[in-house]
DNA sequence: ATGAAAGCGCTAACAT
DNA sequence: ATGTTAGCGCTTTCAT
C-alpha cells in the first residue's frame, strides 16, 4: 500500500504539496500537478481516509438508523437523505436495528467515536431519557416517527391533523360507525387516533371501536376481525398503515362484506401495494422524499454549525381517494 | 472532547495503561483499572475511533451494496449477513446504489481509502472488468444477484436448476404452452430461462414465448399482458420473481382468465406478497436468511485470512406449490 | 505492572 | 509555488 510519503518521493515533492494536488486546492504548477498525478498512477495511490478523517475529525459518513429495510415506506424516505447528502459530499449508511435497543446503541456509539459525524433516527426504540442525554453532544435529527419529548429537530407531517382528515373523509361519506386499527406504541400512531376522534366528536360520534396491529398484515388481518365481529355495525375502517389496511380488506370479504359497498377501508402512507390491490385503496400519502430530504438539510447544518434552536418541520399529507372508500348505501 | 492522554493524567497513570483497561489486555492492577474507570466516567470520555482506526489499519465496518431496499427479498437476506457479522464482532451497513454505477464506485472507494473492512455486493451495476479489478485488491463477495466472470466468492442458488424445477412443476401439471416473464440483463434471470429451456427442451418443446420486465409490478404487467395477446394458446407463465408474477396474474385475470383454472402463474422469491395476494402464489423459495450469513462468513475470512480460492456456494432451492397452479382441465 | 516513545497517514499553519 | 513540521488520538513494542 503506497502513502502519500511514496509518492511525495517519487514525484520529487513534498507530502505538502501532494497533499495540495489531492485535495484539489490551487497554488501548485502544472508540471508539478502532472508529475505527482503521474506519481499517483504508477504506485496506484489511494489516498488512506483513516489518516484524513483523523486529522479533519470528521468523516463525511451519517447513519440513518431505522428498524428495518422491509418496509417499504422508507425507501423513499432514505432516497430524499441520500441524494440531499450527496448533493453536499455526505455519504449516508442505513443502519438497522431490527427494533433491538443494543443494536441502536451500537450505531449512535459510532457517532460517540466519531466514526460517523451524524444520525438521522427514524422511529427509535430507546427512551426519551436515553435518546435527549445522546442528543445533547451530538447531531441528531428524527424522521416521521419519532419519539416525543427529546430536543431533536423533528421533520414529519401533522399525524393528528391527517388523522382528523381520514375520518372527515369517511364521515362526509355517510360513514357514523368507523372502527380504527392503530398500532401501540408508536406516537404517530397515536396522534392519528387522536385525529380521528376529535373529528368524530364534530359529529357527536363519541364511540371509535379501536384494535391494534404492529404493522404487519398479519396483525392487521386479526385486528380487523376482532373489530368486525365486536362491532358488526360497522361501515368503515380506517387503518394507520397500508399494509394493515390492506389486510382488513382481506378480513372484511372473508367474513362476506364487500369493499366498498358495505366497507369502506382507509389506509396510511400510499405504498405500492395500496394501488396494486384490488379495490385499490384510499389513503393518506405523505411526502417521503421530501421527508428525508429536509431531515438530511437539517443535519448538515447541525454538523456544520452546531446545536441550532430545534425547530420542527412539519409536511403536507394528501389524501388519495381510490375505490375502497365510497358513500354508504 | 477528552482524550486518552486527559484520562491519563487523571489517573496518574501513561496512555498504554489507559489504552490496556480500554482494550481489557491483561496486567493491569485492581486498583490501577478502578482509577481509570472513575476518570473516564469524571470526563465523560469516548475513545476516538479514528486514532484507533489508523493505528489498527481497520475499521470493523463492512459494506452491504445493494440497489435499493424497498425490495423485499433483501431485507432476510441482509438480517444474516447483520447477524453473522455482528457475531464477529463487524458492523454492517447498507449501501443503495439506485444502479447508478457513480454510486456504487463512490462506496467501493470506501474500502479503497480503509473506511470499510470490505464489501458485499447483491446485484451490482458495474462491468466484470471493473469488478475484477478492485476484487483483486480488496475484500468482496457477490451474493444471490451477481455478475459473472469476477473472481470473488459467490454466494447463491443454482438457479438454472431453480428455473429447471419451475417448469417440470407446470409440465407436470399437463401444461405444453408456458410463457416466462425475465429480466434483461440479470444473470440470475438468463440461468432460470436456460433452466426453463431445457426442462421444456425434455419434452420435446422447442417454443418458449418470452416477454421481459425490470422487476416492478408495472413492467410484469405489460410483458403479461403482451404474451398472453400474442400468443392465446398459453396455459401457464413462470415470472423470474413474485412482483412480476402477482402482476401476471392480474393481467391474466384483466384478460379473462382465472387463476388458476385457465391460467397458472408461477414466481420465485417467496415475497410476503406471494401470500397475500388471491389466489396465493406458487413460488420458488431461496434460504435467504442462510445466503446472507454464508455471504458474510466469506467476506470474514477474507478480510482476516487475505484472499483464498474462490469458491462458489450454492445452497437449495425449494419450491412451494399454492394456489396459483393447478392442473390443466 | 507500568511507562516511554515511535508512528499509523494525513493536513495545515507557517516559513521561504 | 513549495517545503518543513507539528500533531490529530490511539496502540504497541520495548524497557524497566
Amino acid at each position: 500500500m503506497a502513502t502519500i510519503v511514496d509518492v511525495a518521493k517519487r514525484a520529487g515533492v513534498s507530502t505538502a504539496t501532494v497533499s495540495r494536488v489531492l485535495n484539489g486546492s490551487a497554488n501548485v504548477s502544472d508540471k508539478t500537478k502532472e508529475r505527482i498525478m503521474a506519481a499517483i498512477e504508477e504506485l496506484n495511490y489511494n489516498p488512506n481516509a483513516l489518516g484524513r478523517n483523523l486529522r479533519r475529525m470528521r468523516t463525511g459518513l451519517v447513519l440513518v438508523i431505522l428498524p428495518s429495510i422491509s418496509n417499504s415506506f422508507f425507501s423513499q424516505v432514505v432516497k430524499g437523505m441520500e441524494q440531499t447528502g450527496a448533493a453536499q459530499s455526505y455519504t449516508t449508511m442505513i443502519c438497522t436495528t431490527r427494533s433491538n435497543p443494543d443494536r441502536e446503541r451500537m450505531f449512535l456509539n459510532l457517532v460517540r467515536n466519531r466514526q460517523a459525524d451524524g444520525v438521522i433516527l427514524i422511529s427509535s426504540c430507546l427512551s426519551a431519557e436515553e435518546l435527549q442525554s445522546f442528543c445533547l453532544q451530538y447531531p441528531v435529527v428524527q424522521c416521521s416517527e419519532f419519539i416525543p419529548g427529546v430536543d431533536t429537530p423533528l421533520v414529519s407531517i401533522d399525524n393528528e391533523h391527517a388523522g382528523y382528515d381520514a375520518a372527515q373523509h369517511l364521515l362526509k361519506l355517510g360513514h357514523r360507525h368507523i372502527g380504527v386499527i392503530a398500532a401501540r406504541g408508536t406516537h404517530s400512531s397515536d396522534l392519528r387516533l387522536t385525529g380521528c376522534r376529535r373529528a368524530l366528536a364534530e359529529y357527536g360520534i363519541a364511540d371509535c371501536p379501536t384494535a391494534y396491529g404492529n404493522f404487519t398484515y398479519q396483525s392487521g388481518y386479526g385486528a380487523a376481525q376482532q373489530l368486525l365481529q365486536e362491532h358488526p355495525q360497522l361501515t368503515a375502517i380506517f387503518a394507520v398503515s397500508d399494509v394493515m389496511a390492506c389486510a382488513a380488506m382481506r378480513a372484511g370479504q372473508d367474513l362476506e362484506h364487500r369493499v366498498p359497498e358495505t366497507l369502506s377501508v382507509i389506509g396510511f402512507d400510499n405504498i405500492t401495494m395500496s394501488y396494486v390491490v384490488r379495490p385499490s385503496l384510499t389513503t393518506i400519502a405523505q411526502p417521503r422524499y421530501e421527508l428525508g430530504s429536509a431531515a438530511m438539510q437539517q443535519l448538515i447544518v447541525q454538523i456544520e454549525n452546531g446545536k441550532q434552536s430545534h425547530n420542527c418541520i412539519c409536511m403536507e399529507h394528501t389524501i388519495i381517494k381510490r375505490e375502497s372508500t365510497a358513500a354508504i348505501l
